[in-house]
Parts: C-alpha cells; sequence; structure tokens
DNA sequence: GTGGTCTAGACCACG
DNA sequence: GTGGTCTAGACCACG
C-alpha cells in the first residue's frame, strides 16, 4: 500500500496514514468491498506500532469510509457516488473555508481571493 | 486589548492571542510603533499565564510583526504597506494552498473550485 | 437447515448458529431425538469453518439441549416441556435481568418500566 | 473515583470504567462541569494502563457525555435534564429491546413477558 | 491468519 | 500539572 510517513512531526502518524487511504478511496484506487491490509501487516510496512495503524483505520471507521469485521479485516465502505461526493465536497469546505474567513478579514475581495485561487490553482503540479 | 480566548481547545491560546494581534496589525488597528500591553498585563486582563502570553508574542517576534526591547517593553515593528501586504497574502496562500491542491486531487476543475469558493465568501458572515 | 448468518461481526457466527439451532428446539421445529446435520454437512451449508460448526454444537452440548454420539451423529436431547420451559425462562431472564436492574439504577418506577417495555413489545414486527 | 474493574474478562476494561462513570452522570453523582480525575491520576488508582482510561474517556466523549480539553482535563458536558432523560432512555431500549424481542420469537405474551419484568424488577435488590 | 485489548514505559505540547 | 501520541511487546477470541 502506498503510503507515504513524514516523522517531522507536524501531524501525527495515524492522521497522516487516515487521510492518503481517505484520499484512495476517494480517487477510486480504493473501490467499495476492496480489503485493506490488516492492522498488522500495514504496521509492519510501514515500520509503525500496531496501535498507530489502528487508530488510523479507526479514524476512517468513524466516517464510515471502511468497515472492520473482527477476525475477517477491514474493508472499503459499499457506497454511492453520491455519498462519496458529499463526503469530497464537505471536507474541502472545512479546508476552504477557514482560509476563506480570513482572506474577508484581510479585506480582501472576492475577486482578489478568486484570482488568487486561480494563481495557487495553476502554480500546483498538475 | 481586545482578545477573545476560546477555552474548547480547538486551538491553542498562544496561538489564538497571536493570530488575534497579527490580524490587528494588518488591519491597522495596531500600527507601526504602537506599544503592546505587556506580557504580566496582558496575562492578566485575558486571565491566561504569563507563559502564554509570552509564548505568543515569540510567534509574532519569529514573523518580524513585533519587537521587544529589554526594559522598554513591546512594540509594532516599523513596516510599510507592501511588507504587509506580502505578509498577508503569504498567510493566505499557505491556507488556501492545501485546499486547493486537495480540490485537484478529488478532480474537481478550477470553474468548480471557484464557484465552492464564492459560495462560501458569499455564505459567511460580511 | 434454515439458518441465517450476518456476517457484519456483531456476534460471533458460531453463536448466531447455535441461538438459532436453540430457537428451533424451544419453538418445536427440532423435536426430541431429531438428527442434525453434520458439522461438515453444515459447514458447507453455510460456507463457514468446520471448527465454527464444532463450536455451535459445543455450545448446545454445554446446555444439555442437543447430544453427540460419536460415530452416529448429533441429536436433540430427549427432554419434556418442563425442561424446556425452564430454559427459555432462564434465558429470558439472563437478558431482562440486567436491563430491569439498569432501569431501577435510573430511578425509574416498575410502572414506568412495564409501559415501556409494552411499547417495545407492540413496536417489534410480531 | 469509586469505580470496579472485574478482571475476570466478560468485558473490556475501559467499557466497565466508561459504563460506571455514565452511571455517576446519570445519577447525579457526577454534575455538569464536575471535572473528572485525569486520565493518569485514575489509571494509578484503578491500577490499569492510562490508555486503557483515556479509551474509557474516548467512549464517553464520543456520546457527548464527557468533554476533554488538551492541557485542562476532562468535564463532564453541561448538559439539561432533558438530554440524560434521553440518553437513558435510549440506553435501556437498546438492552430491553433484543430480550423482548427474543421473548416474542419463544412465544410469551405480552402478559407473561410483563409478569416476568415484574418478578424480576422485584427480586432485584432495591 | 484476522482484530480486540492491554501493559509499562516514553517523549511531546501546552500552561 | 494536563492530554496526545507512540512503541514493542503480550494474550485473547474467532475461524
Amino acid at each position: 500500500m502506498k503510503i507515504i510517513i513524514s516523522q517531522t512531526g507536524d501531524q501525527p502518524i495515524y492522521a497522516q496514514i487516515a487521510v492518503q487511504i481517505k484520499h484512495q478511496i476517494f480517487n477510486g484506487i480504493l473501490q467499495s468491498g476492496d480489503a485493506l491490509p490488516s492492522i498488522r501487516k500495514l504496521a509492519k510496512e510501514l515500520k509503525v506500532s500496531v496501535i498507530t495503524t489502528k487508530r488510523a483505520y479507526e479514524e476512517l471507521e468513524k466516517e464510515a469510509l471502511i468497515r472492520t469485521v473482527a477476525g475477517k479485516g477491514t474493508f472499503v465502505t459499499a457506497h454511492d457516488q453520491f455519498f462519496l461526493h458529499e463526503k469530497r465536497v464537505e471536507e474541502l469546505k472545512e479546508k476552504l473555508g477557514p482560509a476563506i474567513r480570513e482572506a474577508k478579514e484581510i479585506g480582501l475581495s472576492l475577486q482578489e481571493v478568486t484570482a488568487l485561487v486561480e494563481t495557487i490553482f495553476r502554480e500546483e503540479a498538475p
């Protein structure tokens, strides 16, 4: 499983794992019903503790993106496109919201903000 | 000094203080050369530990927005409009950047992102 | 043999099998002396491991509801109506007991509890 | 803090702790805003691991009964009587439900069930 | 093999 | 002092 962990401590390891798996689900790399690696296998692969991988899976379970069956393993929840789209937009709003609120506090106009958004959008590697 | 602290723990208190002072500088409420309250005075006023206000001022010093002179007090750094504008845009980019990167990962087009930005911009209280 | 297994993990599979066979005995679908399917046959039918069906039968043997005769098979124990009635009430008490104990801890009166029981009884599909 | 732990393994320790604190909240022994012991203090007192007490507190946080503030401690959530009553009845239904469903499967009438409930209610120590 | 739970330490940020 | 996170082991139930 392709997951990159940064030990620089800016974000808990379990959160880094969770968010990357989440994105794999969002992008269809992991699909409904797909089995995730066992918490122990993934722990070995990433060289972290079992508790850390378990914690990551717990986060995703809270969001109903995966489902753990004791003794069986962990699987991507069956979900339709609508559910995923909702999840994605919700997540995006949570991140864009504070930034835009701040832009307004700073006194930027809508035009200035969208211009900045466009610049950043184009800057980033496609 | 007008600073509102949320004890709900979603953000460290020192960071809340720092960001609010920063915004007062950005918005001209605090201007070049203005004296800030002493860390002890501010601590009393906000009913927090002196360590907390000290930490907040340290953050702002790192960003060169304020300057502490031993035995005299703490003052807003002399800065021109260009410097402040740069700071503001830099800060905004740091927040918008990850959100926009994510929007692209999710597969949203520039049009969809700007539409979402506009919606959020209009939603927020002016 | 009519047994429905839920893979959702809320209850061990062996327990699901055991309880459903138990209910078939209680309700007379399985009667004294009736032969149960062999653990291997049942395992195939339900698509579970032989270990699982064996474990289920062991549970029922502990309760003296079935009896395994080496080389012959497994049979519903000879029992009279009194024995079965006792078993049923005993089982029910085990489940109702903790709930009612809790109701008292919470401070509900007998009237309130029986009212709640009546509501739930009527709610459930007959 | 008065909490009794059974090591017999029928229920995880963290769940035992959580349920007993929950009952103290329900019964007014712990009231809105009251501080709970720190996870480390409680761990020492109960002679369990810190992770176990933390896990217990996490369970209660999921149910919005307590609130943890990093660096401050853990507190009983401000809640009104209506909220608590709802919680209590909800919990009770979850326990009574399966038992009553079973009673019906066994073929008991509402009268028989309520009679049994009454017997158990009176049997238990007041 | 799978998860579930637990221990007894550790280091960190915040205050 | 407070939580938050993590490790490197362990034993268990289920299958």
